[in-house]
DNA sequence: GTCTATACTTCGATAGAC
DNA sequence: GTCTATCGAAGTATAGAC
């Protein structure tokens, strides 16, 4: 429940809001029980990367076999933003980025090995690298994200028709155009 | 003096170790100073945003114009570094998220004007439109810059060719490949 | 497992001396 | 413009009762 509750705060008020006072509140109780469950804050924030890393990877495990390339695309608004907490808070503190570190590099491994499969059982020769297709279309996909976030959406719809063209080249012709 | 010693602890610390207390040490001044100047802290982040808004947009008014897909992809990491720690906090803070729309919305303004110029002046008929261009040379170049950023760089070698053959393939034949 | 009580630190912000 | 002094609020964390 906490943990729950604390990845709320953080993908909604920001790390910075992420406080035992705070957090206690929001499921109902005193704040000492977050140190009797986590010592620190800095250990809550470990198993809150931890408990959604894990969910993240059963998550797309099945979520990336039908259309890696379309899933990885269309990757819902709220795991987006989270992501991008995460990893805000990842940039600085120390514990946090080493477990994100080893769940994006688990996310990368799954992707990149859905798009081989993938594009061989469509019988497809890609001309660019599994890992880069994925790379490609989340970092845009996650920039669109975080650009709406904050209300600038200058030229994302341009951009999407762009990215859906190269997807669905990708997928036929194993090359971008 | 406090604007510059800001922008270095939220890039490197993160916002929520931005503090007067903090803040003022960095600049061996008592911490009352800071509301001297900023009668809030948020009144301090938006003169942040600002100050790099400013300096950014100028830079960039001479930077775009050799080569802006180059000088897209090529961000520096430190300003790759300012502008995500810009949108996390602007993600939260209301005042900050109108000044960040604002100078995003500029800024895409540029660089798509300097696109537009630079295949015209190379008589090049793009087929993706130049916002398109920017946004996704510009998501993949910060994406890379935050995963390197916590260690993470699995798959960026082989994303770094197939953009720059991208980068070139624009540059020459108006189209990704 | 949750509470009360407590200690100590740090924070934002203001008032007023120089 | 910078300092000292001060406030109340919020932060982390621990100890101990139930």
């Amino acid at each position: 429940m906490l943990i729950e509750a604390a990845a709320e705060v953080i993908r909604t008020e920001g790390y910075a809001a992420l406080t035992a006072r705070h957090l206690a509140e929001k499921v109902g109780l005193k704040r000492q029980i977050v140190h009797y469950y986590f010592r620190t804050t800095e250990e809550l924030l470990v198993n809150v990367v931890r408990h959604f890393g894990d969910f993240g990877l059963a998550h797309w495990k099945q979520g990336l076999g039908q259309d890696p390339l379309r899933a990885i695309w269309e990757m819902q608004a709220d795991s987006s933003a989270t992501t991008f907490a995460f990893m805000a808070m990842a940039s600085h503190l120390p514990l946090v980025r080493a477990e994100m570190k080893h769940y994006m590099g688990e996310f990368r491994k799954l992707q990149t090995e859905a798009i081989a499969a993938y594009l061989k059982s469509r019988g497809i020769q890609s001309a660019i690298p599994p890992a880069a297709i994925a790379i490609i279309i989340q970092s845009v996909s996650q920039a669109l994200g975080a650009e709406s976030a904050i209300g600038a959406s200058q030229g994302h719809e341009e951009t999407r028709s762009v990215m859906e063209a190269m997807i669905q080249s990708l997928a036929t012709k194993g090359r971008l155009q």
